[in-house]
DNA sequence: CACCAACGTTAGTAGCCGCTTTCGTAAGCG
DNA sequence: CGCTTACGAAAGCGGCTACTAACGTTGGTG
């Protein structure tokens, strides 16, 4: 359930910026000039936030002309809803095994590090 | 929808060994000590996670002598499944008012800085 | 070809963040 | 009172990160 996946779009909307960016584009597809002028940020900072976003799964980059148009890819943020709901169900089983077999710890203790 | 407690509480679960002390506390509640002897960090540095943690509301603390028992604020997560659940509704009419009026952003070209 | 527009990319920098070390504090025990 | 346990708090350090400034690249236009 904590897989690279998710931890990178947990990053990623970590950032305000970036979820302001994420709501521009979440049904509207807009060019990154476009975006850049909403903030008070130079262009090339907008540009990176977009790559992080990109990166993450969370956004779709279509190029046209000298253009480059970006739109939020909703699939993306799906694993994080999963993840906050596994956070319920997942960790009652765990506590669980830790109640039930609480001594096994000292065996091996940095099974979580 | 942006608002701080939702800022603090989802910078606390991008850090990965917040969101495995969290499920640690999920549904058992745990002194601090036995919570650090999970991970290979030193007890000052979860402390400090659990501190994060208690100030985004995911925590609670409660003292027994001179243990500390950490339970887990379920109620904290709220916010987050809140916030992806109107990043689609929400940013559905943002985009309609974006595309009736599109000229009247040029009027007020910050208004998401 | 030259020229411009729209971007991304690459140093380089200031600030934040997670960590360790050291010290301080409150509770229980004799 | 001293001693130990169980912690948090403060200071300092290394690495990450969001930013700016300068450069590179791609695509369109004449």
């Amino acid at each position: 359930m904590d897989d690279e996946s998710t931890d990178e779009a947990l990053r990623a909307i970590a950032e305000p910026r970036r979820r302001a960016i994420l709501r521009l584009v979440a049904h509207q597809e807009l060019p990154a000039g476009r975006i850049a002028e909403h903030f008070d940020v130079t262009r090339p900072a907008v540009s990176q936030h977009l790559q992080v976003l990109k990166d993450a799964g969370l956004l779709i980059e279509r190029r046209e002309g000298t253009k480059r148009l970006y739109r939020a890819r909703h699939e993306g943020l799906a694993p994080l809803r999963q993840f906050l709901d596994e956070m319920w169900a997942e960790s009652l089983d765990f506590a669980r095994r830790i109640a039930e077999g609480e001594r096994g710890l000292s065996d091996r203790q940095s099974e979580a590090g």
